[in-house]
DNA sequence: ATAGGGTTAG
């Protein structure tokens, strides 16, 4: 197996596609410095077919964002201007949807008023890249105003993206029955709702256990002919969790099964979360999970941190310990690092020395500093 | 250009 792995490391290295991504990555996560992460994507971004990798200007700004460089993403995003890209209208889409997605809500705005005199022509996509700007950075209030005033100014004719957008935002800001008005709009101005706009919408409506409004959307998506997929279903399944109605919820599963839907990883994460929060579903909670394993459907942090806080406070050290062990093997790195801690804590209450032993050593040998610290514990007897 | 995530700590 390893020499196979092997062969095909070398076969992909060796390209030279794939080594020029881990160029850039090193310097965009590799280096501590913000400030030279800004200085090579500069300089990277001379070279015209570096300022096509729209994952590299994705991965940088979201670098700068972390760490809060809000000076610096504007330098690196305003330097762009002296290309020719510029009068393009798909590259400035992408810088304002940065600027949006970086909490930067007014250079969005501004590079959007800035755009005719850089010679760029605006259409209905930046248009909607402005309205998708409010809602990264969370400027929702202004939504409404933008999409009743821009059109008639800028004789753009919103489409379905646009009014997705308003959409969310109205989900977002807790005005539902505003969201669904617009949907009945779409159809006034003939536009089809499609699968996206659905599932903003169940996603909402589900979190609010409004089921009624539920049903009637699952059934205009059957008018509409869009066909609902595994996220529109997982919206539904947690409507039934946040009602506490587990025996519905695994009744619903069976349904989504039986119409040869695929698990993923949130529709687990979703039954997990309603199982943990009574005591009496451990077991249902761990035959679910080696379903979720038997089908292949990789655990993420989430699954782990869920059901590591739900074993710790049910004393299920040995479920505790395996899943710390495919933890680490996934390489998964917790937020609460305490966790892991109680494990082995409660391994070694229950006189499990030897598997509390492995955790540590497992964590010490882990590439991830968060886990060298795990300790054997010393209690008083 | 638009859709999905729960809790918490030295």
């Amino acid at each position: 197996m390893s020499s196979i792995s092997l062969l095909l490391r070398r076969a992909f290295s060796s390209s030279s596609a794939i080594s020029s991504v881990t160029k850039i990555s090193k310097v965009v996560y590799k280096e501590a410095d913000v400030k030279k992460v800004a200085e090579a994507f500069k300089k990277h971004t001379q070279n015209s077919s570096f300022r096509k990798k729209t994952n590299f200007y994705e991965h940088t700004v979201q670098r700068l964002a972390n760490t809060k460089s809000f000076s610096l993403i504007e330098e690196i995003l305003e330097d762009q201007k002296q290309y020719k890209d510029i009068t393009d209208e798909g590259f400035t889409v992408r810088l304002i949807t940065l600027y949006g997605k970086s909490g930067m809500f007014d250079h969005a705005h501004k590079l959007f008023d800035e755009m005719p005199e850089l010679s760029c022509k605006r259409t209905v996509l930046s248009y909607n890249a402005l309205l998708g700007a409010c809602v990264n950075s969370k400027k929702f209030d202004k939504v409404d105003g933008f999409f009743r005033e821009l059109p008639g100014k800028l004789s753009i004719k919103p489409d379905v993206v646009s009014y997705n957008t308003v959409i969310k935002a109205f989900c977002e800001m807790g005005s539902l029955d505003s969201a669904l008005l617009l949907l009945d709009e779409m159809e006034k101005e003939g536009l089809r709702p499609d699968l996206i706009t659905f599932n903003i919408l169940l996603d909402a409506v589900y979190r609010k256990l409004r089921f009624l409004e539920g049903e009637k959307l699952w059934s205009m998506m059957d008018k509409y002919n869009v066909v609902p997929d595994i996220i529109s279903y997982n919206s539904r399944l947690r409507g039934l969790v946040l009602e506490e109605k587990m025996q519905d919820a695994v009744d619903f599963v069976q349904e989504m099964l039986s119409k040869g839907l695929k698990l993923d990883v949130y529709t687990y994460n979703i039954l997990f979360s309603g199982f943990c929060k009574d005591g009496k579903y451990l077991e249902e909670a761990i035959k679910w999970f080696d379903e979720m394993m038997k089908n292949k459907c990789p655990p993420d942090r989430l699954t782990f941190s869920t059901l590591l806080r739900y074993a710790c406070r049910n004393k299920d050290f040995r479920f505790g310990s395996r899943l710390c062990r495919l933890l680490y093997y996934r390489r998964c790195r917790l937020n609460e690092r305490g966790l892991i801690q109680k494990v082995i804590d409660g391994l070694v209450r229950q006189s499990n020395i030897s598997e509390a032993e492995i955790l540590v050593k497992l964590g010490k040998d882990s590439r991830y500093s968060c886990y060298n610290s795990l300790k054997m514990p010393k209690f008083d007897t």
